[in-house]
DNA sequence: CAACAGCGAGA
DNA sequence: TCTCGC
DNA sequence: GTTG
């Protein structure tokens, strides 16, 4: 009972926080049964119109009746049109429902009454035929006193709505309290979308100008809530030292350090002794980022690596607490584990259809937790659904047509046969350019996910020459069938994104991922794009505690921090080698085997 | 109670 | 800004 | 989810 729908909470808390110093809410909804529909809304966007239904004395329609004589207010977001609306519901069934746009929710909360639906209606099946047949219900009536605020638009920014929504954003933590939240909202910045209609409040918006009378009074007092840590002179530099690397890195304590997975070995073991335990966890790991519970993931994620690496059987509840990163929680369910076989919250939350529908749809390239949940709110349940009803984006299509090749495994043999025919091409563009395929594959896995390419040219210039050349050749042979990201630029790196095919009979899509690279950043870029992900992450974070920083290009110390922002730059360090990469941050190298955590 | 890596792109 | 991906 |  504990937790159930964080977002929910946080904003009936923020209505809550509200109430007590404004006077409530008018209940201009009162009566009207009102359904936001989910289709093209950000889930928190859709999230915050739901919440302003009920605030405003609505009677919220969590999901549409397929078949009612009912009056519904179908609220829907600003670019669905007609035939969308008639391609989501069967408006057929519902003849005495109106279908909105969310700009009528918008225009009566700003108004502190209900607007009038005339100039926000999409589609009402009854005013097709005869406006004003209705039967004496509300909806009816309102459209005679539509033409009141008809010609007002709404030039209005709803900074409440825009506030609820970068809070809930920020807020995926699982049980934080509000008024941090709220803090954290204070420093957000709005620039809404222009339809995003607005009244009061404002809230956090800008503190700088109309400090709201309505805000909390202690709530966004968040001067001491960011306080300073300067994370920086903990160590060496609290010394004043010299600037060197030596200096900075050399006071960091060793048993600190081990704590960082990079800085052990992952098991180069054949296998893994405790899979009975990883693999139950890693469902609820899964569930829950599909769930957006992000954080209590990566929770999950960091212990499952843990356990992983340790080289016993673990056969205690005591033995787990003892595994760094596995706290008290997760230690109840490993006894659970061990005692049962299983864990009856796996069987809670990862079994039933949403979360099956979750990750069925997570497979789709370009889909993520939010717009999972959002289809799945939409009653999408299949990928067919997807197909006919869903608005997807252009990369969401790609990874739809593909959907099983792309989400199927890469034998290392494949890769390999890949790896020849991007090189081929390269090198008869560019002689002397090097090719390698880094990620799983360079960490020795026997099937990869996908295929990442890194090029790099040791005259420190003629990888400019690569990128663009390349792919129109890869493409022009058939190779390339769909691209996802042809240029992301990051600094002087080049990524390419995109789906393959070898030649012949019998192949299989597969993910491509390129990047060119400036010599001098080779090191670095290996580092990065050889992973694992979470061995980056674990490195990354390393180089922070040591006041550096370490990214695809480059290595700096220095680095200056309050809290997240940087106050300094600092300065590049000399990476040559990924070994050099290792040296600087105090760390024993381990070769591509060993960082598969 | 804040932090949990550090990036760029698409809509 | 939000969402997504590497 | 855990940690400092
Ligand atoms: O969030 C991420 C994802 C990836 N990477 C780096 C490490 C990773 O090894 C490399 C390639 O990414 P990919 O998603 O291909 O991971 P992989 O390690 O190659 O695994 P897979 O077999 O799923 O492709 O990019 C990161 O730094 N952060
Ligand atoms: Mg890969």
């Amino acid at each position: 009972m504990k937790r159930k729908s964080k977002e929910a909470l946080l904003l009936a808390k923020q209505h809550k926080a509200e109430d007590e110093t404004h006077e409530p809410p008018p209940q201009f909804l009162s009566g009207l049964k009102c359904h936001v529909h989910p289709a093209n809304f950000g889930l928190m966007r859709h999230k915050v119109f739901e919440s302003h239904i009920t605030r405003y004395g609505g009677e919220l329609v969590p999901s549409l009746p397929e078949c009612s004589e009912g009056v519904f207010h179908v609220v829907f977001e600003e670019t669905v049109d007609e035939e969308k609306v008639k391609r989501l519901v069967d408006t057929a069934r519902l003849p005495n429902s109106v279908f909105l746009r969310c700009t009528w929710l918008i225009e009566s909360i700003k108004a502190k009454a209900k607007a009038g639906t005339q100039s926000h209606l999409i589609l009402s099946m009854n005013s097709v035929e005869e406006q004003c047949r209705g039967t004496g219900e509300s909806w009816v009536q309102e459209i005679s006193w539509t033409q009141v605020e008809e010609t007002e638009k709404s030039h209005i920014k709803d900074t409440d709505v825009a506030v609820t929504k970068s809070e809930s954003q920020r807020n995926e933590n699982p049980d934080m309290k509000d008024a941090s939240a709220r803090t954290t909202a204070c420093s957000a910045s709005h620039e809404q979308r222009e339809d995003m209609g607005s009244q009061k409040s404002t809230k956090e918006t800008k503190e700088d100008k109309i400090v709201e009378d309505e805000r909390e009074p202690e709530e966004c007092s968040r001067d001491e809530a960011l306080g300073n840590k300067s994370v920086l002179h903990k160590w060496g530099a609290g010394a004043g030292e010299e600037d060197h690397l030596e200096s900075l890195i050399r006071p960091f304590p060793k048993n600190l350090q081990d704590k960082f997975a990079c800085a052990r070995p992952s098991s180069s073991k054949p296998v893994d002794l405790n899979t009975h335990i990883t693999s139950e966890l890693s469902k609820l790991a899964a569930t829950y980022k599909s769930k957006n519970d992000t954080w209590r993931s990566v929770g999950y994620e960091r212990a499952i690596a843990a356990i992983r690496n340790y080289s016993k059987e673990i056969t205690s509840r005591e033995e787990a607490l003892a595994i760094p990163g596995i706290g008290g929680r997760l230690a109840d369910k490993i006894a659970e584990i061990l005692e049962s076989g299983r864990l009856r919250k796996v069987a809670e939350v990862c079994e039933g259809e949403e979360a099956e529908t979750l990750r069925l749809f997570l497979g789709v390239w370009g889909a993520g937790p939010s717009t999972a949940q959002a289809w799945y709110l939409q009653d999408f349940r299949t990928l067919d659904d997807l197909r006919t009803k869903a608005t997807l984006t252009r990369h969401q299509q790609i990874g739809l047509k593909h959907y099983d090749d792309i989400n199927s495994r890469i034998p290392r043999s494949e890769v390999a046969e890949i790896e020849e025919h991007v090189r081929e091409a390269t090198l008869s563009l560019v002689r002397g350019a090097e090719v390698m395929v880094c990620g799983s594959y360079r960490r020795g896995k026997p099937t990869c996910g996908d295929v990442d390419v890194l090029i790099t040219h040791p005259d420190g210039q003629s990888h400019e020459l690569i990128f663009r050349p390349l792919l129109v050749r890869l493409r022009e042979s058939g190779f390339l069938t769909d691209d996802l990201v042809t240029q992301e630029d990051n600094g002087n790196q080049k990524k390419y994104l995109g789906v393959c095919r070898l030649p012949g009979e019998g192949r299989k899509h597969r993910r491509l991922d390129v990047i060119v690279v400036p010599y001098q950043e080779r090191a670095t870029a290996l580092m990065y794009f050889t992973g694992s992900a979470h061995f980056n992450r674990s490195m990354r974070l390393l180089a922070t505690k040591k006041g550096m920083s370490l990214s695809e290009h480059s290595l700096r110390a220095g680095i200056v921090r309050q809290g997240q922002e940087k106050l300094s730059d600092g300065y590049m360090l000399d990476t040559p080698t990924e070994e050099s990469i290792f040296a600087h941050l105090g760390l024993e190298y381990r070769p591509p085997e060993e960082r598969d955590h």
